[in-house]
DNA sequence: TGATGTGAAGCGGTTCACAGCG
DNA sequence: CGCTGTGAACCGCTTCACATCA
């Protein structure tokens, strides 16, 4: 066994890992026990070699014969993946995107919870909205340093993007999941996620169009 | 020259892709007449060497010395990912993400219509929304082969998503973009993209849990 | 001169195959 | 015997370095 310190673990790694967790909450609420790598490869869409490698990067959690005991691999990739407790999201930006994942309850079954929104239209600061507080942008390094807040989430226009990422760093917030369709730079010691809905449309265009495939529609 | 047939592209070529149009489409909109590879990387996040090999996969567009037209390349680009048409588009699940979605104008701009919306919910069925029919569910089948539709977003609870999958292939549907957090199962002939944003969320727990980084808050 | 296009090297993720152990 | 854990082989993406050409 050598896996103490900081090794390398690649984006794909982690990634794979929350899948793994999503399909072992699944198996837990019906009550499954055991799950082998090939079970957990068949549910998650990969290949069990690269289940066990996964778990290798971390420890040895199987049992040899038998596989992986749901409820004790859960507990250990809710571990690894820093989920042993809950997370303070900001919210930035309460228009269509915003609003949606105001509602979104998976967010908080989940340990993500939005502990506060900002919005620099007027008309909607304020007010409550799904049980969150919407404040005026201008508060919003004020609100993030009182709160500790750690993780934020833009959902405004491109152009404001940059300017909020900024902010947002600079109020201490560590990590950002990016909704504008624009790339951001932040500093290195700072994650950014995009998730851009029409890019990944793009991508899909692409296989249609180039694809080794022929959409059958007889 | 070799770039005639199916060579294989990689998924991450082909999202790279996607922001390099992205970011053309914006120095369109400053005017701008010529990019370098160097640029290109820094606006879109990557390496120029990067940049030059994924465009290289395709063909010679630049200019030595120059850079590449940012006009010219967009076109190709667009040409490469299949975006020199529209796409209609079939939503099902007109909850929280499929109405934000609905009223998501990015999409449509960026050549993505949504020419149909379903749901099973009888309050939600009937009426139009964000000038979008909404068909109960039943009629989901009919619907999209009537209408040519060759793209499906899935935006349910994640109970109803295999079988929804399984619908809009059976209909014609060639990829499908899901937002219900489950792996979903289609022939090797369908492409799917699962969006979840816990998920994204997760990835950034890793990060600032097990991460190199020290979020200073002073 | 300056930036592209590209073979070749480098590197890291994935797959394989099997030893190890319940 | 069955399934995990893992070193080694494999493969493919990324990076490098430079020939090439406007």
């Amino acid at each position: 066994m050598s896996h103490s310190g900081q090794r390398r673990i690649s984006e794909s790694t982690v990634r794979r890992l929350s899948v793994y967790l999503r399909f072992l909450r699944e198996l837990t609420r019906q009550g499954r026990e055991l799950v082998s790598s090939r079970q957990l490869a068949r549910g998650c869409g990969t290949t069990p070699a690269q289940v066990r490698k996964d778990l290798s990067l971390f420890g040895s959690f199987g049992k040899r014969g038998r596989g992986y005991t749901v409820d004790e691999l859960r507990r250990t990739l809710e571990g690894i993946l820093g989920l042993g407790r809950r997370w303070r999201v900001a919210l930035v930006g309460v228009g269509k995107i915003g609003s949606a994942l105001l509602g979104y309850q998976d967010l908080a079954r989940r340990g993500f919870d939005i502990a506060a929104a900002f919005d620099s239209d007027p008309a909607k600061t304020g007010q409550v909205m799904s049980g969150v507080q919407v404040y005026p942008a201008e508060r919003l390094t004020e609100v993030v340093r009182m709160q500790q807040i750690e993780l934020g989430i833009i959902a405004t226009p491109p152009e404001s993007a940059q300017t909020v990422a900024d902010e947002l760093v600079g109020a201490g917030v560590g990590a950002i999941l990016n909704f504008a369709p624009v790339e951001i730079d932040v500093p290195e010691s700072v994650t950014v996620r995009t998730m851009d809905v029409a890019l990944e449309l793009e991508g899909l265009s692409f296989m249609l169009t180039s694809g080794d495939r022929m959409p059958s529609r007889e």
